[in-house]
DNA sequence: AATATTGTACGATAAAAATCGTACTAAAAT
DNA sequence: ATTTTAGTACGATTTTTATCGTACAATATT
């Protein structure tokens, strides 16, 4: 069974979900918006993250190009239930409320979960 | 500024919020019912975690007895906004809709929420 | 009074994660 | 051809967290 992604990895993982398959270069980059790091460090990470199968990479190049190997999907799962259990108590509504009360919620996505919800009430 | 706590820290946190003040004693009962761990091994994390700021405890009786310092709600707004970016992209929609997908939320919830989002749709 | 139980303190160690420097190599630029 | 630049490999170290054993003290139990 897979280990759960630490902080660290989940940024990387994150970066790559977004960007798509990508050099450590443009990861470190795209990390140190957020904070200081050295590149050196992203590459350790990101090769750690290799041997333990929560990245591919093409080495063909010698810029090695990494990709995630694990669906976001898959890590939602991980994280979501004890998430839920720790920090909104295992109340879904908690967190709801939560999520639509701090963020500007556009009016589409707020019209999504309404017919999710219709849908959820007939069964 | 307060250090994010640890995953196991959070589950002692969790612990206390739903069971108020209590005992070294009963946080590792509680703990103990998820998975193995030694008294010691809680006592000292929640020692530890005094020593942080991140319990209380009164040492007046033999069995002291230690309490949250810090809020559920503080400790959500650290911890909300890292897991929807790293987790969920940033998508609060993509968020909601896991979380009232995966559990079985009430009928009562659904209501709570839908009448939020008509309160949003006002504004 | 003696013994068993329940508790804290604390140190040692292990385990995991993060960080960074240095060496080396390939490629690009001059 | 030389030099600079961009890259990987890898080890060493630090930092943080988790775990546990042992010693000791207070209280209950017999």
């Amino acid at each position: 069974m897979m280990k759960k992604p630490t902080e660290a990895e989940l940024e990387v993982l994150q970066t790559l979900w977004e960007y798509g398959p990508a050099s450590v270069r443009l990861v470190n980059e795209v990390l140190s918006e957020n904070r200081v790091v050295v590149y050196t460090t992203t590459l350790k990470i990101m090769q750690n993250m290799t041997e333990k199968g929560l990245l591919k990479r093409d080495t063909s190049k010698r810029t090695h190009i990494y990709e995630a190997a694990v669906s976001r999907e898959m890590i939602q799962e991980k994280f979501f239930d004890r998430f839920l259990d720790n920090v909104f108590g295992g109340s879904p509504l908690k967190l709801v409320m939560h999520t639509l009360g701090h963020d500007k919620t556009s009016a589409n996505d707020l019209e999504e979960i309404k017919k999710l919800i219709s849908e959820l009430e007939k069964k």
